[in-house]
DNA sequence: AACTTAATTTAGATTTGTCTAAATTATTTT
DNA sequence: AAAATAATTTAGACAAATCTAAATTAAGTT
C-alpha cells in the first residue's frame, strides 16, 4: 500500500504518457525519467509483481486498474500542493512544479483530505490541470490545442501540455497564462508559426512549437 | 548540502540527545532510532567524513557547529509544518508531530521561508517548542519541570518534553495542553506523583513519569 | 528471406542503508 | 588487578535502485 518516491516517480510518468499512446516503450520512459533503460527494465518487473503494470518483455507497458487508482493519488497529492503554494504561499506560476514534485511523495491520506478541504476543495491547479477527488475522480473537460482554434475568434487559455521549466519561462515572457484571452490572427504555412493577439492589444508570434502546448477551453 | 533522509533523522535526534548529556552514545541513539548499533557506528563514519559530528571510536559523538545548523534547519522545518497542521488544517495536537516527521525532509528554502511567512513567524508550535529563525536562531526561554514548581503557585504549562503517542494521548486525557494554567496542591514521597489542579477547579492526581516530563514556564 | 539497425533485456557491478555474528575495547565487580 | 560484563566496532551479507557492457529480440531494408 506504501511506495518508494522512485515506485511513485515511475508509476506517474506511465500515467502520464499512456495518455497520448496507449502503451508505453522502455526507451520513452528512460527518456522521461532521466534513468538508462536497464534501469526501466529492472522497475518494470518490480511493478508488474505488485500487480500495478500489464508487462510482457520486449511488449510496452501500461498500468492496471490498481495501478492507475494509485497514480491518481500521486497527481492528487501533486496538484493540491500546486494550488497551495500559489494561492496561499504566493509561488509564481512557473515555480510550483518543482516544490510539488517533493510535496506529492508524503501520502499521509488524513494530510491531503484536510488540505484538500482548506483549500476549499479546487477543481483545477494553477496550470489548469484538474484535481482529481479523494476517491480518484477527476473531470475531463476536452481541450483542443491553439494550432486547432479558427481564426478571430477569441478564446481561454485553460492550460499547458508539458511542465518544463523552459515553457512556463517562455510563457511568463510572452504574458501568457491560464486564463489570458487569446486569438489567432493568422497562420504561417511555412514554419506553422501563427501571430496571435493576447489580451486587449499585444500582437506577437509564437513557434508551433509552443502553440501545440498550450491548450483552450471553447469558452469566451 | 543537501541529506538523506535517513542522515536528517540521525542528525535531528543526535540534537536532542546531546541537550541532555553533552555527548551521544551509540547505544542510546540505536535505542532512539529504532536501528542496530552497528548501522549508528556506520552512520557516524559517514557524518564524520562529512564535517557534521565530531567522532573518535568508543568515545561518543556530538554535532560540529556545522552539524548543529543542519540540525536547526530540520528543526525549524518539523515545527513549522507543525504549527502549519494545528493551526490551518485542525489537525489536533496530537496528531501534529507524526506527519511533521514526514514534512520535514522536504528541504527547498524558498518553501519554508514562504510558509514561515504565511504563518506570520510564529515563535512556537503547538507543543510549545521555539521555532528557529530563517538563520536557525532560537529561542531559550528557560523551562522548569512541574516537580520542581513550588506549592499552591499558578503557572503555566508551556510545552512537553516528549512527543510520543502514549504522553500526548494521557494529556489529552487529563485536559492538559500548553496555556493550561496548573497548581501543584501536594506531593506524595511515597511515590513522587503530584496532586495538582488544572484549570479553574479540577483536582487530580499524576504520576513522577508525567510530571517530570511537564515543563513550565513561571510566569502566571 | 537474409541482413542491418534499433530497442530491450540480462548479467554483473556499485552505492546507500541496513542487518547478524564475531571481535574488540571499556567498564564494573570481585 | 584480574575476571566478568557491557558497549562498541568490524567483517561480511543483503535489498533497493541504479549503472555499463554484452546479449537477445524485434523491426526495417534491401
Amino acid at each position: 500500500m506504501n511506495y518508494s518516491v522512485s515506485e511513485e516517480n515511475y508509476i506517474k510518468t506511465i500515467f502520464h504518457l499512456q495518455k497520448k499512446e496507449g502503451t508505453v516503450t522502455t526507451n520513452e520512459l528512460a527518456g522521461e525519467l532521466k534513468t538508462r533503460p536497464a534501469s526501466v527494465t529492472d522497475m518494470m518487473k518490480k511493478l508488474k509483481a505488485k500487480k500495478l503494470l500489464h508487462y510482457q518483455p520486449y511488449q510496452g507497458f501500461r498500468l492496471t486498474t490498481d495501478g492507475s487508482k494509485v497514480a491518481l493519488g500521486i497527481i492528487r497529492r501533486h496538484r493540491l500542493w500546486e494550488y497551495f503554494l500559489a494561492e496561499k504561499l504566493k509561488f509564481t506560476w512557473d515555480e510550483v512544479h518543482e516544490v510539488a514534485e517533493e510535496l506529492e511523495h508524503v501520502s499521509n491520506k488524513k494530510l491531503i483530505d484536510k488540505l484538500d478541504a482548506y483549500l476549499g476543495f479546487p477543481k483545477k491547479d494553477p496550470h489548469g490541470d484538474p484535481i482529481p477527488d479523494a476517491h480518484g475522480k477527476i473531470e475531463n473537460g476536452k481541450k483542443i490545442r491553439l494550432p486547432e482554434v479558427p481564426l478571430n475568434i477569441s478564446c481561454l487559455v485553460s492550460g499547458v501540455s508539458n511542465q518544463s521549466g523552459e515553457i512556463l519561462e517562455l510563457l511568463k515572457h510572452k504574458k501568457i497564462s491560464i486564463g489570458t484571452v487569446v486569438e489567432v490572427r493568422k497562420r504561417f504555412e511555412f514554419d506553422q508559426s501563427l501571430e496571435i493577439r493576447t489580451g486587449k492589444q499585444t500582437i506577437i508570434n509564437i513557434s508551433r512549437e509552443l502553440a501545440e502546448n498550450i491548450l483552450i477551453s471553447y469558452e469566451a
